[in-house]
DNA sequence: TTAATATATGAATGTATGCTCATATAATCA
DNA sequence: TGATTATATGAGCATACATTCATATATTAA
């Protein structure tokens, strides 16, 4: 049969690919759904100046909530559900001593981000 | 006079700080409102799952938007409004050529920002 | 046991955000 | 020029989130 009768549907983006070869490349480094949710929730953790501010708090030193409020200048409840944020996203962990709760960075994975962060937005 | 009278006020969290030292330290390493708000805006830049796909698609390739659309499996639209964010925060940078925009990212802390987040990600 | 203190948490509220739909802009092609 | 294609963007909507307020839990002191 004829195949010109039906003329080919122009090359158009939503049914292939313009570019074969970057697609390509980029399907290999693409990440899945579950990984990308996991990640977008590490980072949303720093999202918040609060939270980031509270990262950099505890990059070298070990502090109770009370301190935190204080030295952050913002309410106890407030400290209290951002610290919760972090603990949850493994990004902080917990101590009791007493009635007193002191926080710390999680790992060393937290501080790095923190830091390598800090150096784009100084550089910028 | 005696000072027993006015028995001295505990020694609360809301007047004073508890543990001095520490206390010291997460002041010495704390970062201003200022910073911490441009901090966060990157952290956030990252803290989606349809940005951080975007970001892994370009970590070693660069794009057309309608080809990242058809990689992500997502309408144009929402692409290129999460293209803007990423361009906004000088995540990603575009580069015209004819009537497709080409995307990459902007630097290689993003790379870096990037890996080290997955690498957190996987490694928990 | 009762009071005080440190921290956590649920509800409510205002605000931000991600997507879709429709449309605008910009570049190429016929 | 008019039609087509690639990308951008504004409005609208539904959802998520950060703070505050009130209150609950847990530990220690009296």
């Amino acid at each position: 049969m004829n195949d010109t009768l039906q003329p080919a549907k122009p090359y158009r983006c939503e049914e292939s690919f313009i570019h074969e070869d970057q697609v390509k490349i980029a399907q290999e480094h693409l990440i899945d759904g579950l990984t990308s949710t996991y990640l977008a929730r590490t980072f949303q953790a720093l999202s918040d100046p609060t939270r980031v501010r509270l990262i950099s708090a505890l990059t070298n030193a070990e502090l109770c909530v009370c301190d935190l409020a204080a030295v952050l200048g913002i309410s106890q409840s407030a400290v209290s559900h951002q610290l919760r944020s972090l603990r949850d996203l493994r990004l902080a962990k917990s101590r009791r001593e007493g009635r007193e709760i002191f926080y710390t960075l999680d790992d060393d994975h937290i501080r790095e981000l923190y830091e390598l962060g800090l150096k784009h937005v100084q550089h910028g």
